[in-house]
DNA sequence: GGCCAGGACTCAA
DNA sequence: TTGAGTCATGGC
């Protein structure tokens, strides 16, 4: 089965592959050649799609699985952030002498989202203080042995874990996958949140994003960085900050001359300036940090 | 070998 | 409420 949208305006295809490539190995999509293909539950079913791009369209391919158009269609539009309009947020980019490069360096780059509320939490607090390449390496660890495996011509191909799987692992099974005791900790302790129901997409889809982040930094193991990083992937809060960020503070230093680690108020001073878009900021400043080969 | 990495917790003052 | 110490391990 094949769906088909056409590409909007100040969206580049290419622009959102290369940012989900990075040359880091992430085990949750495959990036290839003008494609990118990822395994995504529909309805419940392990289903693999394939995204390509022609002639000013988004080709969208069932390679297997549930064929449910809306539900793919939405995926993909939630996923690459396809019904926003940017043009404010260039409006804003422009205004900014260091930044305004990046309405043309990274024209149609779109905030890739973590749809998964459970599976964006997971990720920041494995990505917390440790290298990048590292923790794509934890991920892919972890969801190989926890996650849903989905085979197709002889590849797997991975969903990420369900937060039942997780709420009964033990601290000392994820201690071989090179996992902190305290990343075992604050994992096991998420997945058993949303077990319980004490948290959820829709219930956090109800708050306002300070009473959301409110309610995840009652968790522990989820401080304001990590509940602004979900808020922003997940439910593309884009008022979110990612405070604490240090390749947000790289990135920064490196445009603005901004100290190694700027004050609130420096930040805030800044981020007034991106009202509204304070969460693609951040992200095209991510994007500033990588570097294209 | 030393410093840093897309932090969070703990505990003292 | 703020600051220093601790956690843990790979990457460069």
């Amino acid at each position: 089965m094949t769906y088909k949208l056409p590409i909007p305006q100040n969206f580049s295809f290419q622009e959102c592959l290369w940012f989900l490539d990075r040359n880091y190995d992430d085990c949750l999509h495959e990036v290839r050649p003008n494609a990118v293909r990822k395994a995504i539950f529909i309805h419940n079913e392990p289903t693999l799609i394939e995204i390509t791009e022609s002639s000013n369209q988004l080709i969208i391919n069932v390679l297997v699985g549930n064929n449910s158009e809306k539900e793919i269609i939405d995926f993909v539009k939630d996923w690459f952030d396809y019904n926003r309009d940017l043009s404010p947020f260039y409006e804003l980019l422009e205004n900014d002498d260091e930044l305004k490069y990046m309405t043309s360096e990274y024209a149609g780059l779109r905030l890739l989202a973590i749809p998964d509320l459970f599976e964006a939490l997971c990720w920041s607090i494995i990505g917390q203080q440790i290298n990048l390449t590292f923790a794509y390496k934890l991920k892919r660890r972890f969801t190989e042995i926890y996650g849903t495996k989905l085979n197709y011509e002889n590849a797997d191909y991975f969903l990420f874990a369900k937060p039942e799987i997780v709420a009964n692992i033990k601290v000392e099974d994820l201690l071989p996958l090179q996992f902190s005791n305290r990343k075992a900790e604050y994992l096991i302790e998420i997945a058993k949140q949303f077990v319980s129901g004490n948290i959820s997409k829709e219930i956090l889809s109800a708050h306002s994003t300070a009473e959301a982040i409110r309610l995840l930094v009652s968790v522990r193991g989820i401080g304001e960085w990590t509940a602004n990083y979900a808020l922003m992937k997940s439910l593309k809060r884009l008022e979110c900050v990612t405070y604490g960020d240090v390749g947000l503070y790289n990135a920064l230093h490196n445009l603005k001359g901004f100290d190694k680690r700027p004050s609130r108020e420096t930040l805030n001073l800044f981020f007034k300036n991106f009202k509204d878009w304070e969460a693609y900021t951040v992200f095209y400043l991510w994007r500033s940090l990588a570097v294209k080969s």
